[in-house]
DNA sequence: TGTATTTGACTATCTTCGATACGAATAAGA
DNA sequence: TCTTATTCGTATCGAAGATAGTCAAATACA
């Protein structure tokens, strides 16, 4: 209806000559635009250790320590469980992982050593990859990113 | 989701003299939590209108253009032609669209009256939820965010 | 103690977004 | 004309995420 947004409204009028994208301007897209860029690329990076983004998530999650339990990996990442347990069960079957009973209902997933040689190769991409994406940022904005993000889910 | 509120849930992961998220300072992790935490909120939002994000994209897209095919809008979107194709078709089976041919071998996919008067009710959700979205950013980096995003993908 | 509820791990299935691979038809060029 | 490229479309796959529901262990409680 009547648009009582004091923005930039553009909306009616496209000025259809020129201007390729009116979408750009509006923070949600460009957000959802930029995630998919970063995500796809880190995705690339990660197949040279042939490891989903996930994935290597839950690595770089648990490692250090030996009692967290799959449903609280999943809490922490905002996984489901139901999802969780095929995300684990193929971390198990590489051997990166291994689950040990806590007690008679709980597991812990815990790192094998070759879980932590893979981490190690995981920690060399992502820190390359943060760095570049920080990179492209203009120095100016560059402080701000991470905490303008944050607010948006934390 | 359903975690927006600000509660304190974390018993279970370390008390805050370590860390309680080790991949919370990481941008790209960061980068997609919040995208997928504001994508899950307008998904939500345009199931009023029973429309998906990508959809709701390409009525904003073509308003007002009356010669965009759908190769011109993938483009625009990023969106691969074989994803446009049932894409595409949904909304003319919805009547909210209508490919009108161009040359024979093009369609120009535009808006129908029933298309236009959905896309009324998009543009009232869209700018509430781009404006809440700001709202959440600490002015002090609110007008960082969209210039820094456009940094990673433009 | 016995019963009831909650919790942890899991299976099966669905949805959304995105990517390939390929086919058919038209347009454009050698 | 014959070949190539473009456009639109099919079918299919993959990753991430969501629901519903099973099952057994753990916990709460009357």
């Amino acid at each position: 209806m009547a648009d009582t947004s004091g923005k930039p409204d553009n909306g009616s009028l496209p000025a259809p000559d020129g201007e390729p994208d009116p979408l750009a301007i509006l923070p949600g897209y460009t957000l959802r635009r930029a995630a998919n860029a970063m995500m796809a690329e880190l995705g690339t990076l990660l197949s040279e250790v042939d490891l989903r983004v996930s994935e290597a998530s839950i690595l770089l999650l648990i490692d250090g320590r030996d009692t967290m339990t799959s449903s609280q990996i999943g809490t922490a990442l905002d996984i489901r469980s139901a999802n969780m347990a095929p995300l684990i069960g193929r971390l198990v079957t590489r051997g990166l992982v291994e689950r040990v009973p806590l007690d008679g209902k709980s597991m812990a997933i815990i790192l094998t050593v070759e879980g932590e040689a893979t981490l190690h190769e995981v920690r060399r991409i992502t820190q390359t990859f943060e760095q570049d994406l920080l990179q492209r940022i203009p120095t100016e904005h560059r402080d701000h990113f991470v905490p303008a993000l944050n607010a948006l889910w934390r």
